[in-house]
DNA sequence: AGGCCATTTTGATCCATGTCAATCGGGCAG
DNA sequence: CTGCCCGATTGACATGGATCAAAATGGCCT
């Protein structure tokens, strides 16, 4: 009766988790993380198609991706709206409701997914107690706003070109510190999704695609992506690119 | 020699601050107040046209703008930037280097400015005390990724109509939250800065800027701004707005 | 007070990307 | 296995905003 009960914790337990690299307990120390434990309750699985939450719920929990992948979307009064971000495994998803109590953008599942719930009230406790824990978070806020400063950036002053390669470039690295391929992989998004993210029209992402393609940059077919000249993108949009995006 | 060692503590205190109600100490008590009042040993005045900080250096305060006004800037390293921020009178500057320690953008006074210097370690030290302060921080942190999602938006899917409407209508609202008419104002920035925060050319808002006076919906004198017609200037952005920008 | 230079305004033209439309292709349900 | 349907590709054309150019305005420094 003990050993199941203790194998149900590490099923939960950070300090066990293999994203514990990517994900909040990043740079603490083992006994550390043990601490950390005590802020995963639960986890919860979304089907493809399945959102998170959506703007307007009441704000409670923050969300560790365990596996999966997610947009988010953020809507104007008038009906348009926009990807504001793709998020994978490791990342932190529902950081935009602290400020209202209330979420901000919806989260939509791209594929099959398990997520972290972190009770907010739960982890301003501990992070109260828990140096470590505080600055960690504090940085992970602030590197999501440096890095829609990024995707600013991209939006007020790159051409399509430059969009694509950074976008292809960002989801390259992302993939490269998650264990995976930095040259090949599948894309979980539309081109549609792709282009409200990039403020583009889906026509541009897919022509773009092409004309990549036939430059000899990467190899599209559907959602699969092969990047066959990684220097030859970073050129495209002025070297080494951004730090962000 | 107490009287005016206590006079110049004064001066310095958020306790006593008229701008305690946009500031960090939004929403606490008097006592809660006081203890604040440790975190701000620093003022720091800037004439027009000198940086708080700049996109490199070393991560060690933020900042809360007294009196003023700014804009910040990020850069890609081929050279390119963009204004990513106008800030104002109780608004927070430097969130952006917690995360990386180093400053990610530049912060450049555009008039004759004066900043409370809040040393990051003090913040966080006091934050883990004293819960309200913490919820608050993050408050603010939160929003700013809302906000900045809210420029995304604006960048991808409006037309510059929409955008200098938008624009217009953001200040007009922080003028009002600072006491200062809603209808009438100066503009801090040239059109070019106007045009990068937009991802537009300056030819394009001022041009923008004169269709808006023909219609009769703004008055543009050079720099001084008089709205005349705020209804009519959120029916061109399609109702009511978004929150942010 | 005067003059200079930065900023703004306005005009003419061009081009990247949007729009509209048709076809193609692959994955999934039955 | 087959057909259907959603998403992707490709083509033709339209257009909003960029670009290039010139003139006007006003703030600021001497």
């Amino acid at each position: 009766m003990n050993a199941p009960l203790s194998l149900a914790h590490l099923k939960t337990a950070c300090s066990t988790c293999n994203l514990r690299e990517l994900c909040l307990p990043v740079g603490l120390s083992h006994e550390q993380l043990e601490t950390l434990d005590e802020l995963v309750y639960t986890r919860k699985r979304l089907k493809r198609g399945e959102s998170l939450f959506r703007s307007g719920d009441e704000f409670q929990s923050l969300y560790a991706i365990r596996s999966g992948f997610f947009k988010t979307r953020v809507a104007t009064s008038d009906g348009r709206d926009q990807v504001s971000g793709f998020q994978m495994a490791g990342e932190l998803l529902g950081i935009d409701g602290i400020g209202t109590d209330a979420h901000n953008c919806d989260a939509v599942a791209l594929e099959d997914s398990e997520v972290c719930v972190i009770p907010y009230s739960k982890l301003e406790e501990l992070s109260r107690k828990f140096e470590p824990l505080q600055h960690h978070f504090h940085k992970v806020m602030s590197r999501e706003i440096v890095r829609d400063h990024g995707v600013m950036l991209l939006l007020g002053s790159m051409r399509a070109e430059e969009r694509l390669a950074a976008f292809l470039l960002n989801l390259s690295q992302r993939f490269t510190a998650r264990g995976y391929s930095a040259s090949e992989f599948i894309l979980r998004m539309t081109r549609e999704e792709i282009g409200s993210y990039l403020g583009l029209k889906l026509e541009t992402v897919s022509r773009t695609f092409s004309k990549f393609q036939d430059e000899g940059l990467i190899s599209v077919q559907q959602k699969h992506i092969r990047i066959t000249d990684i220097p030859g993108l970073k050129k495209l949009m002025g070297q080494t690119g951004t730090a962000s995006c």
